[in-house]
DNA sequence: GTCTATAATTTGATAGAC
DNA sequence: GTCTATCAAATTATAGAC
């Protein structure tokens, strides 16, 4: 029991989790999480009660140690931005580089990222929770923050403005493997996702018509 | 047998590919395949000898009739465009809008984007053809249209301006569910898409630092 | 080339001792 | 709360008739 886990319980969470993050649902048996932990395949049962039921705390544990940060908590921290251009990209440039960070930092379990990413490519009853808890709070903090200052910008417009940054995020969770293969094993450095997280504060605030922010020049 | 196909083994890729497509390998079953198909369980053995076998060809059979366009393809088409700044973008602003109707547009077979999408969430021996003969050369023409036009960048900031438009891809190919549930059933309309593309051509273009053509002005 | 029948294994889940 | 033992169903794959 290392994992810095409390109970058997807890880790059978963690163990499933990071079978599930890198397997999905279907391409992990029982069994297989159980040796992972160490237990026997009936104390997934004890204390679950089924496959599914473990599947569900597993996704609960990684989307409530993961919540990244969104454009209402860069505003709430300083409203005070919300009222220059230079501020308004400047909200934009810290937002992309919390939530960069937020999900692609060392210490952060790669599983906690990718059983929710896998969600999106095999949902099962945990996608509508994950909509309504992680996207759409994040995706119409974003719209909201872009329809304050373009009020005549049209909901598609906004919604596409607000896509540029999770389609970020997806993509460095999922392309790990083949950008590796197509740019050697070590492209994915810590400098690296500060080149795309720069690149792309820079493609956003140029695109909706800002000012750039000194440090973005 | 309709699905516009010649034989039974044609039959059983393409619907193999249908359920690959959208339960990833290991949640498709040979005897859905061969229901889905109506056709024998045995028949699958017949043609293929095995479900990894008959995964690989519905994998091959979605990425050949796939090809998108890429930077080359554009450049190909009017080499003079790169001649000048001007030119320059509408090469960054036709490979946007090509690649995502190659990808969305309302003939193409989802399954054929998503059986290919599903190997970057949970990669098997095919990731490395995909890699090798897609993912690959779409990254290299892109990176090399980019030094090309900005020979000083660095290989980090080239390959960022190359990401911009896959992850754009990745994620409105894998995202669709949760996007419908944010934005309602209707949401994904080709005149979305459109919108889209255009964010996303500005974006890249005034990032890098191109003037805009004027039908993005 | 397609069928029926079945082998061999793996799966999720349970029963009952301790 | 954990263990052993086992069930019932589903899985991939094969054998052999036609």
């Amino acid at each position: 029991m290392d994992k810095n886990v409390v109970n058997t319980r807890e880790l059978l969470v963690v163990c499933a989790g990071e079978l599930f993050g890198e397997h999905g649902y279907d391409g992990v048996s029982t069994r297989m999480i159980a040796e992972s932990a160490e237990v026997k395949l009936s104390a997934i049962h004890y204390h679950f009660g089924s496959k599914e039921n473990l599947y569900i705390e597993s996704f609960t544990y990684a989307h409530e140690r993961g919540k990244p940060a969104n454009f209402t908590d860069v505003i709430a921290e300083n409203p005070a931005l919300t009222e220059t251009a230079l501020g308004q990209a400047e909200i934009i440039r810290k937002t992309v580089f919390r939530t960069m960070n937020d999900y692609f930092r060392p210490e952060r379990p790669e599983w906690e990222t990718m059983i929710l990413i896998r969600e999106l490519a095999s949902p099962t009853s945990a996608l509508s929770t994950l909509t309504e808890k992680l996207f759409k709070p994040n995706a119409e903090s974003a719209v909201d923050f872009y329809k304050m200052i373009r009020p005549d910008a049209a909901d598609d417009k906004a919604s596409a403005w607000s896509d540029l940054l999770h389609s970020h995020v997806l993509f460095y969770s999922m392309a790990k493997k083949p950008i590796e293969l197509v740019r050697g094993e070590n492209a994915l450095t810590p400098e690296f996702y500060r080149t795309t997280a720069r690149t792309l504060a820079r493609a956003m605030i140029l695109e909706i018509g800002l000012p750039l922010p000194d440090d973005l020049k």
